[in-house]
RNA sequence: GGCGCGGUACCCAAGUGGUAAGGGAGAGGUCUGCAAAACCUUUAUGCGCCGGUUCGAUCCCGGCCCGCGCCUCCA
């Protein structure tokens, strides 16, 4: 089953597949490690996951480059703020970068490169411009890439800037840019910022000059896929295009993909409405990270997503569903055998599945089949006619669901307890929810063993004490669930 | 102003030229000592408004209203 993915590019829903039949090379733009990433970050970084993702679960192998952003103005600020070199003052952020990664369960990209690893490649690629003249150097010791050198500058974004680029050229007098769209390569040195002593100057390269020497040198001067956020569309995924293919005169990215912002009740997240929220803060409020997931990947990337609250409270359970039927198949013994609807709806949920993921990732649409077979599945089992094989061949269609959502198994305690951890470090226990520091005070053999002596009340009919019992683990975050087959608890 | 996207039930959210997936929430019921879980039933003659094309439009075309994003650092 081949993707079939927008291409900003042209404007169409195109196959994408690598290009010389062997792992398809795809570049995304990673962070600029000078704060916490938020949930906007993040949605882009899942919604590339889901991608990756899909094309491992359709057998095509992908080598993926994430840059990291490690030098860049606010970096140098916030670390000269903060007394240290920019290496150390980046480090900690990169550390939390990964952390909130592996939270939301986003695969790692194959390569990692760091900006501050690959200064000589970028500054070949200045001189390489310089040489075919497209680069020049002003007054002050920065570089700037010459727009009129790239006539088909706009062809990403659609935008016609004729008449800007060729707008009034200043005196070299005045030692400006020659066209007020020219951007920066390379920034000149300036007092006491870190710098880099190279053959173009001392200086630091630019944030676009990164991306296309840092692509380029890890997936070759043309290749298969270039993500990132829809505001990196222009300028910054212009500006790559403009500088490779100028020195390389060969088409730099076949397929472009830009993901939808996410809003926050209805508007653009920014520290200045307060509607501004890590991953971190979510989860000391006491949502679980698989929530997070699942609320940031089921609207699919091409439209915006509305993030709030009562979504993620959604999404923890519609996850609770999941898990709970999957419960049931793994721990109820069901007869020997198949029939044949079971088989069928298993059949069919996977196909419809995959259908909907193939079609330029529709994640909203790819759930509804594997609920549907929640639905039909339960309802089978509840009229005994259900086997052993429909419980296999089920189990089989979910995991290739969670092969691309991984909400399944339930990790959430892990990422949760490190942000607590990480909330006394820094000082923000105020920031917890009561509820989360009461949940976990109880070992899961605490549990086990007020299970039992519950069990042994109800044995003895002795409710009053059962219900004691019952509401007390209530209290501290577990709930109970009698069955046929016997007592089931769980952590809400 | 330029470019682009969206307006579907109580909320979130897919989708199709032939009469509306899924999730969440609510209500009633089955089961249960009672709950929980699960299941069943139920909640849009309707898909922003007005025209047009069509045998037929929520889906195509035009106009209008509303919301949002990009155009500057930004996922």
């Amino acid at each position: 089953m081949t993707l079939r993915l927008f291409n900003t590019l042209t404007g169409q829903i195109e196959a994408l597949v690598p290009a010389d039949g062997g792992a398809l090379r795809m570049y995304a733009c990673g962070p600029t490690v000078y704060d916490y990433g938020h949930i906007g970050n993040f949605r882009t970084f899942l919604q590339i996951d889901v991608l990756r993702r899909f094309l491992h679960l359709t057998g095509v192998p992908v080598r993926h480059v994430m840059n990291i952003t490690d030098v860049d103005d606010k970096i140098i600020r916030n670390a000269a703020q903060a007394a240290v070199p920019i290496g150390q003052y980046t480090a900690q952020y990169e550390q939390a970068f990964f952390e909130d990664f592996e939270a939301l369960r986003i695969e790692r990209p194959e390569v990692l490169p760091h900006a501050t690893d690959h200064i000589p490649r970028m500054v070949e690629l200045v001189e390489k411009l310089a040489a075919a003249g497209a680069a020049y150097r002003t007054e002050d010791g920065s570089w700037y890439f010459r727009l009129s050198a790239f006539p088909e500058y706009g062809k990403l974004s659609k935008k016609d800037l004729s008449g800007i680029a060729d707008g009034a050229r200043v005196d070299l007098d005045e030692y400006e840019k020659d066209s007020a769209r020219d951007f920066a390569l390379w920034k000149a040195v300036k007092e006491g910022e870190t710098s880099w002593d190279t053959a173009i100057g001392r200086g630091r390269p630019g944030w676009h000059l990164e991306c296309s020497a840092m692509s380029m040198e890890c997936l070759g001067d043309s290749f298969d896929l270039h993500a990132g956020g829809e505001d990196l569309m222009f300028p910054h995924h212009e500006n790559e295009i403009a500088q490779s293919e100028t020195a390389t005169h060969k088409p730099f990215v076949r397929h472009w993909m830009h993901v939808r912002f996410l809003l926050v009740d209805g508007k653009k997240m920014s520290k200045s409405e307060g509607n501004f929220f890590t991953i971190r803060d979510l989860l000391l409020k006491g949502y679980k990270a698989s929530a997070i997931r699942l609320a940031l990947i089921s609207v699919p990337y091409r439209h915006q997503l509305n993030f709030t609250f009562q979504g993620l409270t959604e999404a923890t359970s519609a996850i609770d569903r999941l898990r709970t039927f999957r419960g049931r198949l793994v721990e109820t013994v069901f007869p020997p055998g198949e029939t044949a609807p079971m088989q069928e709806a298993a059949h069919h949920a996977r196909a419809a599945y995959m259908a909907a993921l193939a079609n330029d990732l529709n994640t909203a649409e790819a759930r509804a089949p594997i609920f549907d077979l929640v639905r039909a599945a339960n309802t089978a089992i509840d009229q005994g006619q259900f086997s052993a094989a429909d419980s296999d061949a089920i189990l089989a269609v979910l995991q290739d669901f969670d092969a691309i959502f991984d909400v399944l198994e339930d990790r959430d305690d892990g990422p949760t307890q490190r942000a607590l951890v990480w909330a006394e470090q820094v000082g923000r226990l105020d920031d917890v929810a009561p509820e989360l520091l009461t949940r976990h005070s109880l070992t899961d053999e605490a549990v086990e063993t007020l299970v039992a002596e519950r069990t042994q009340a109800k044995l003895q009919r002795d409710f009053a004490r059962a219900d004691q019992i019952r509401n007390q683990l209530a209290q501290q975050g577990v709930v109970i669930e009698d069955s046929k087959d016997g007592v089931r608890w769980k952590r809400k």
